[in-house]
RNA sequence: CGGGGAGUAGCGCAGCCUGGUAGCGCACCUGGUUUGGGACCAGGGGGUCGAAGGUUCGAAUCCUUUCUCCCCGACCA
């Protein structure tokens, strides 16, 4: 993409209305614009690093068999109070009328109709287990959205229903799903760190929080130090489960197991849950399938979240210094900016333009800054947006023989020579 | 929902106390000079001051109502 045809709107100045970092570096590297209170437009950058994050979540779901559907954002109010949940969930659910007065709400999440989508089609326990996901806007009118795309009232959700015929499949699913979480999170350049969380009221059920670590998070972790080393080739859910993590208010120092030394302490940020509730809406939705004997038992379900939209505001805050946000390169919208510091000059234009068409013959994600611009604002605007690595290309390096290479993740520049350019910078991008 | 704050040009702000018909920086447009870290000079365009009502000869400014947005707290992917 030539940076002169893409719309990328960088301010220098951001609205008043930012406070966090992840919020500002989205508002002035041009990737949303806020709508309404918590409500965001989605600007091309934007939008390029929503969907570079969906589709590795995307893989890492379909590799471990879950089905992708899409199901709608407006639901009809009756499924919800066959659940009991349409009066349960309040306020936070937005109720909408048709024209003709039928009660209908944006989703805030899928259970019912899920449910009631398997319970139409499923009715053996062969066609047992099953996995199906979304990744589809929800709306939850919060008490109080704040933090940019990380705490909205619309957001982009993926959210898997795990079904199956009794407990024991069901934890199989559940640990299924959550080796394919910390994956995830691992592909994204980030460091899971897995917290058993509370279910209330209903025993026996599990649950785990996913939160990645950031300087600037919400919530104080205390976990153990191998937590930040996994190897995701070696992922043995089972032991991951049992290393101690805890945030803050669950941890008591003095019945903390593992010795102090190994004990570390940083800020999250929530990006995932997952649960198992077993029977609880199929049996209100009449969810069920014949078992070995015929009999008619309800499904053991869970459901599993990521907030996709709120990743990429996680992303900034782990990822980021005072120039911009400094992508990890699975998530980067660019992997590679091409910067011509002297767009009329014929020599930097012929080399930008070989670079440009061999990178996306590559098929490198390039972007390449033929703006006619100060030079210092094409700098400025690729450290901000944050492209991996950049090849800056000046009339003086060339008449010495030599290209910049820019490492934006180590803040790390070099001189290469212009022979060594493309094998250099190829190694860079699949390091 | 409780507590605090803000709405004046695309963005950041000043003006309001003490009423007299709106200003600065950035951005934008034109011309020229520049070119290794958000360029410089000259000229120029753009605002019914969030909305409604009131007081007044006259309201961005005073009064009333209302809408929106932000921050802190309780809740959450």
């Amino acid at each position: 993409m030539k940076y002169s045809e893409f719309f990328i709107p960088t301010l220098k100045e951001v609205p008043s209305d930012a406070e966090i970092i992840s919020h500002k570096l989205m508002i002035k590297a041009g990737m949303i614009k806020q709508s309404s209170a918590g409500i965001y437009s989605w600007l091309p950058l934007g939008l390029k690093v929503l969907k570079n994050i969906e589709s590795i979540i995307r893989e890492e779901q379909n590799n471990v068999g879950a089905n992708e559907m899409l199901m709608p954002t407006i639901q009809s109010a009756d499924l919800w109070i066959k659940s009991g949940r349409y009066d349960d969930y309040g306020k936070e659910m937005l109720r909408i009328n048709d024209r003709s007065g039928r009660e209908m709400l944006y989703g805030p999440t899928n259970e019912e109709l899920i449910t009631d989508i398997f319970q139409t089609y499923v009715t053996s326990y062969k066609e047992l287990p099953k996995n199906l996901y979304h990744i589809q806007w929800k709306f939850r009118d919060e008490l109080r959205p704040r933090f940019g795309v990380m705490r909205g009232r619309e957001f982009l959700m993926k959210d898997n229903y795990s079904f199956d015929l009794n407990e024991d499949a069901a934890k199989i699913s559940y640990n299924k799903m959550f080796k394919a979480y910390i994956k995830t999170f691992l592909r994204m350049g980030l460091t899971p760190i897995s917290l058993r969380a509370d279910t209330g009221p209903i025993g026996g059920n599990l649950s785990h929080e996913f939160q990645i670590l950031a300087n600037t998070g919400e919530s104080t972790l205390y976990y153990d130090q191998e937590l930040e080393s996994l190897d995701p080739e070696s992922l043995d859910p089972d032991k991951l489960q049992s290393y101690y993590a805890a945030v803050d208010d669950q941890h008591d120092p003095k019945k903390c197991p593992i010795a102090k030394e190994d004990l570390k302490i940083s800020k999250g940020i929530e990006v995932g849950h997952i649960f198992y509730f077993g029977t609880k809406y199929s049996e209100k939705l009449n969810a069920y399938v014949q078992d070995h004997n015929g009999k008619q038992v309800n499904v053991h379900m869970g459901s599993y979240g990521i907030g996709v939209s709120r990743l990429v505001g996680a992303l900034i805050e782990a990822n980021h210094d005072d120039k911009g946000i400094k992508w990890p390169k699975s998530v980067a919208p660019f992997k590679l900016s091409i910067v011509n510091l002297m767009s009329d000059d014929l020599n930097c234009n012929t080399k930008s333009l070989e670079y440009y068409s061999y990178f996306m013959k590559e098929n490198i994600d390039t972007l390449y800054d033929d703006r006619n611009c100060s030079i210092g604002k094409k700098l400025s605007d690729n450290d901000l947006i944050g492209t991996p690595i950049q090849i800056i290309i000046g009339k003086r390096d060339l008449a010495a023989g030599v290209i910049e290479i820019k490492d934006r993740i180590l803040d790390k520049t070099e001189k290469i020579q212009i022979d060594d350019v493309k094998k250099v910078a190829l190694k860079k991008l699949k390091s």
